[in-house]
DNA sequence: AAGGGTTGCAACCGCTATTCC
DNA sequence: GGGAATAGCGGTTGCAACCCT
């Protein structure tokens, strides 16, 4: 395409941001607002190029921005939106006011991708002579959507950008679902999961082999669904009240917020 | 006290999508 | 319609702070 670099790195400063520049950034923004960050680099009189100027806007100096202290409850909510979406961490921040996708990001990476590759090591050591014989049989696939999605698995995983839907899709998946304890450890739960959608919503094309999904027969912890979503329809997902959904409620005497308990129904 | 290792996070990079001319 | 500019995203890197021996 011929595209240009994003800005010229020659006389351009890089790395840590000073207070100085911060003050230039944040007074510019508030006087003509934000957009256009290569012109506002250049006439604020920043030494940087947009991009930079940019993620530092929208990343520390906002005003809206809520910085550090993760609560569980927002802990709980990203585990529940990076299973329900995998790694959209823009996506996730948005249900988190205050909260960036790059510190939702940093914080999965750094806080809670460790707990689940924790137990899931944990949990493999158990599971491992069950999985023995399929583990010759299928080649381990790895997600699509990095490092951490291919820790925590994907069963339960939309994929926004997909070319075929369902009207539904039940599906019983191995995983073990992740649930934390009043400690924010994560804890053992059942193995079968049984988790339901259904969707008034998305196109009723041709009825869909699901076993084609499948990376063997019995063997759908790995299957991710794929859903051509109409635009109202991922808006709808995305403005919905996660605490109302069955799968997260806390089932009144554990505090657990899972799939454990029964099917998931989403009905749009 | 020192220095080597680890961790957390800000910033950067490369890419795609969208908008504008 | 095509190319450039801009916006936005997710993955990766660099480095300061912290920890451990």
């Amino acid at each position: 395409m011929g595209r240009s670099p994003c800005c010229s790195k020659e006389g351009l400063n890089r790395g840590a941001w000073t207070v100085m520049e911060d003050k230039i950034l944040t007074e510019y923004v508030k006087l003509h607002g934000e957009g256009k960050w290569r012109n506002l680099a250049k006439r604020a009189g920043l030494k940087r190029c947009g991009k930079s100027c940019r993620l530092r806007w929208l990343n520390y100096l906002r005003p809206d921005i809520k910085r550090g202290n993760i609560t569980r409850d927002e802990e709980e909510l990203i585990i529940r939106l990076h299973k329900l979406l995998g790694n959209r961490w823009s996506l996730i921040a948005g249900r988190l006011p205050g909260r960036t996708d790059n510190e939702i990001k940093n914080y999965w990476n750094t806080n809670i991708g460790k707990k689940v590759q924790d137990h899931l090591s944990h949990t493999s050591k158990r599971s491992n002579q069950v999985q023995t014989q399929e583990k010759q049989n299928h080649s381990v696939e790895r997600s699509a959507g990095g490092p951490a999605e291919a820790k925590i698995g994907s069963s339960c995983v939309v994929r926004t950008k997909a070319t075929k839907c369902t009207k539904a899709v039940n599906v019983i998946t191995s995983e073990q679902p992740i649930q934390l304890d009043q400690h924010n450890q994560i804890i053992e739960t059942k193995p079968e999961v049984e988790v339901e959608v259904q969707s008034s919503m998305v196109h009723h094309h041709d009825p869909v082999d699901f076993s084609q999904f499948m990376l063997g027969e019995n063997n759908p912890s790995n299957f991710m669904m794929d859903f051509e979503l109409e635009e109202n329809f991922i808006s709808d997902l995305l403005n919905m009240d996660f605490s109302q959904l069955p799968c997260f409620e806390d089932g009144g005497d554990s505090g657990s917020n899972t799939c454990d308990k029964g099917p998931l129904f989403l009905n749009f």
